[in-house]
DNA sequence: CGACGATTTGAATAGGATCAATGGGAGTGG
DNA sequence: CCACTCCCATTGATCCTATTCAAATCGTCG
């Protein structure tokens, strides 16, 4: 891999305080490479080959199970995914595909258990990446059990909303068919939940979204940390 | 606590590879208690105090948002929970209660961070469990995604039934309020689900549920290790 | 300009939730 | 031991949300 690339990628928290022999060994064979949209990285089922870090353009976590098929998430730079995995030696859960044009680094699996028990600050940093990890599928799940289609779109927007810069715009980071199955719901009843939402100061214009009266979409959407705040 | 219950506790993978004196620093702090049933021993949005480990009864998860509740996972001897707040030191996302008197163990968590920091085997055996956490969730949010009400009821029927023996015949280990909560549906809901599958040879007799047809209802389930097989 | 995919809209349907009422144990107290 | 009570589970009826199917529209890219 390109030399250029690395400080970036030693600078995710993941990396940040191993030892540098220990990084040196991690890199010494990863790759990093360039995909194109709608490319099939890994399929749940497969063994764990490799750990993926984004660390440009975007990458969809999607499910199959019987004909259906569901997102479960995006990673957007810089960051990891199917780390459990990797540290279990265990097939993936999940499948991954590039949404769009992305530069992901793989660092071969083995080494990554290798350094792994090597390396106790690597290991520490680990739990912390995982701890985010599951966090957050616990959140999406909460979402998903516990609130209405227009109260998870309404709160996703407030949220894409908050981390855009509360401009009162917002641009969807994703087409709206990925975003309905994130949010699990089907492409038409996406739809349907913005024309629910308009009465609430809800402009669509593409993938511009304005929001134009905030409190009253709170009140309807009833934001908690504890399902919409990424860093709780 | 009482001396007595120490072995099983070690035995835990969580503990069963670290240090004697970590264990004993970890120990020294550590409350051993009987609650009764229906006793909510955590309240989520509250700082994590303890990390908790069941280790007699049962403990329920759940989460509520707006005035709604939902059951996120049911923890049985020997089980953990809560080990991602306690690792970051963050608020808890779930709330938990017993289903029934449980005996459980509190170690209070700035023990867990600091044995964590300093006893590396504990904190590699920290990830594993947290990568077991992380893949059960995954599984569940798969499980609610994918699958319709009756085929996760079926699916569900399926795993318990394997987890007892395989014998025909499986007993509810909770009641049908909370299996229907845990499996994302109404009481009522659950109640037409296992008529659903009468024909498909599911007779339910009180807590205890028989499956005269595995086959059919296999057919109908598409039950797949990545979702419904614990270990995977 | 034309074709294709994505999005939107409409109509019909299905799945699940809610409301209401009834049956059925388990536990309590007489 | 029995009657009573309460809560859980079931059943019925209805409502509502979301899916499905179909068609029209919009945008983009070649």
């Amino acid at each position: 891999m390109r030399s250029s690339d690395l400080p970036q990628v030693r600078s995710l928290s993941l990396f940040d305080n191993m030892d540098d022999s220990s990084f040196d060994t991690l890199m010494q064979t990863a790759y990093l490479q360039v995909f194109p949209a709608q490319l099939e990285l890994i399929t749940e089922g497969d063994p764990a080959d490799f750990l993926y870090i984004v660390t440009e353009g975007c990458v969809e976590l999607f499910a199959r199970s019987n004909g259906r098929e569901s997102t479960m998430g995006m990673v957007r730079p810089v960051g990891t995914f199917i780390l459990a995995a990797v540290i279990k030696d265990a097939v993936y859960l999940m499948s991954a595909r590039t949404s769009q044009r992305s530069k992901v680094l793989l660092i071969p699996s083995e080494n990554v258990r290798s350094v792994f028990q090597q390396d106790e600050n690597f290991a520490r940093s680990i739990v912390v990446e995982l701890a985010n990890c599951y966090r957050n599928v616990v959140k999406e799940h909460k979402d998903i059990k516990l609130r209405s289609a227009v109260e998870r779109l309404a709160n996703r927007l407030l949220r894409l909303h908050k981390s855009q810069g509360n401009t009162g715009t917002l641009v969807l980071p994703y087409d709206k068919r990925t975003l309905a199955s994130l949010l699990g719901m089907t492409p038409e009843n996406l739809s349907r939940a913005f024309n629910t939402l308009k009465p609430y100061g809800v402009r669509v214009d593409g993938m511009t979204i304005g929001l134009d009266e905030i409190d009253a979409l709170k009140t309807l959407a009833k934001p908690t940390p504890l399902i919409d705040d990424p860093l709780t």
